[in-house]
DNA sequence: ACTGCCATGTAACGAGTTACATGATTTC
DNA sequence: GAAATCATGTAACTCGTTACATGGCAGT
């Protein structure tokens, strides 16, 4: 239950179309909160229903129409109140540490370019993290709301340092010993406690 | 598509009946990909009918009977396939950090002691992946099958050690100014780009 | 009029979640 | 034989994804 919530932040941030929403959840927001556009008109429909948001008066209801939602004070209550409520951590779940884990059993065959790959992908995000910083947080120049911003792109900065690093030492793993297969299974269980 | 595969890896590194299945989620590759009973029973259907896996023949296919599953050649090269597929870094979703984007819109009250909770929680996530390390990785003896076992557990502890420093530093933060209600909302945008 | 883009939507599906149901085995 | 636990499974629902549909507007 975490899109609705990210939709009225972006709200409150700047009122906005759907499309505007979207585009706005390809960078800023969408860096750790993405949403496609039929996920954001699904729910600006239900935020609307629930009296949440509303449609900005400019009298186009047509389908083709520009529609701008701003957020209504119960919106903002409700934000304030999924802020500060309780929630566990989701579990992890990550792909490639997943086709690591597989490597280890069938072996590392045909991986390395999709590694180097996504070193790349990730080298990129921390440029563009980068980028973002020294243009809108420029040193100790931070105003206390800013702080939090601030804060949330430093950790995006960091974890895309530390996925390049890690991809890097992957990748330094795989240049000594040729990958091949590891047999055909059965083995100690190691790692599993 | 990920879960098939994850289950395949398990089953490769141990034949194991569903519930046992389960238990080994909570933990090892439970780590970074988790799943609840119901989707691995599921699962396991879907790849038994497809012919990657087969029920190990003890005779009990009764309802309550336990049954041992095993993978079959065609499971393993699909396993060894999608290890080699190139994949896309899936779009990050991190609840914590979108709320903290949302209190630098709707103030931090109330946010603190659930911070303390997750702080908690990734140390105790971060103890036990290093006791792993120390019973399963002693220094300088990995064998090389075992490398990238451990290459995987170390990406799981850095994150983790990320996690808690950055824990920390958020908490730093609240320290200093109290936390309050930044105003009604419109703001410049920034780091919207 | 035609093409291309802007903007809002519908439909169908798959993965993950939550609650519950049922049969078998052990323990007292 | 009642209760607890082990083991497998059903059902209903939500969220996210993919493909497609429709209307309006701008340029040529």
């Amino acid at each position: 239950m975490s899109l609705p919530h990210a939709i009225l932040t972006a709200l409150l941030e700047r009122p906005s179309s759907g499309l505007e929403l979207t585009r706005r959840f390809d960078k800023s927001i969408g860096y750790f909160w993405s949403a496609t556009h039929q996920q954001i008109y699904r729910e600006l429909g239900r935020l609307e229903a629930e009296g949440l948001i509303r449609a900005l008066p400019a009298e186009q209801p047509a389908r083709g129409q520009r529609k701008n939602y701003e957020v209504l004070p119960a919106g903002r209550a409700e934000l304030a109140r999924w802020t500060a409520a309780a929630q566990d951590p989701k579990p992890q779940r990550d792909v490639l540490l997943l086709r690591l884990r597989a490597a280890a059993v069938v072996g590392t065959a045909g991986l390395e370019p999709d590694l180097r790959r996504h070193l790349e992908l990730h080298r990129r995000q921390l440029a563009e993290y980068q980028e973002i910083e020294r243009r809108d947080f420029p040193p100790d120049r931070d105003a206390p709301r800013d702080r939090l911003r601030h804060l949330v792109l430093r950790a995006g900065i960091d974890l895309e340092t530390f996925w390049t690093q890690w991809l890097t030492q992957a990748l330094a793993e795989f240049a000594e010993p040729p990958g091949q297969d590891f047999g055909t299974g059965e083995d100690l269980g190691t790692g599993e406690e």
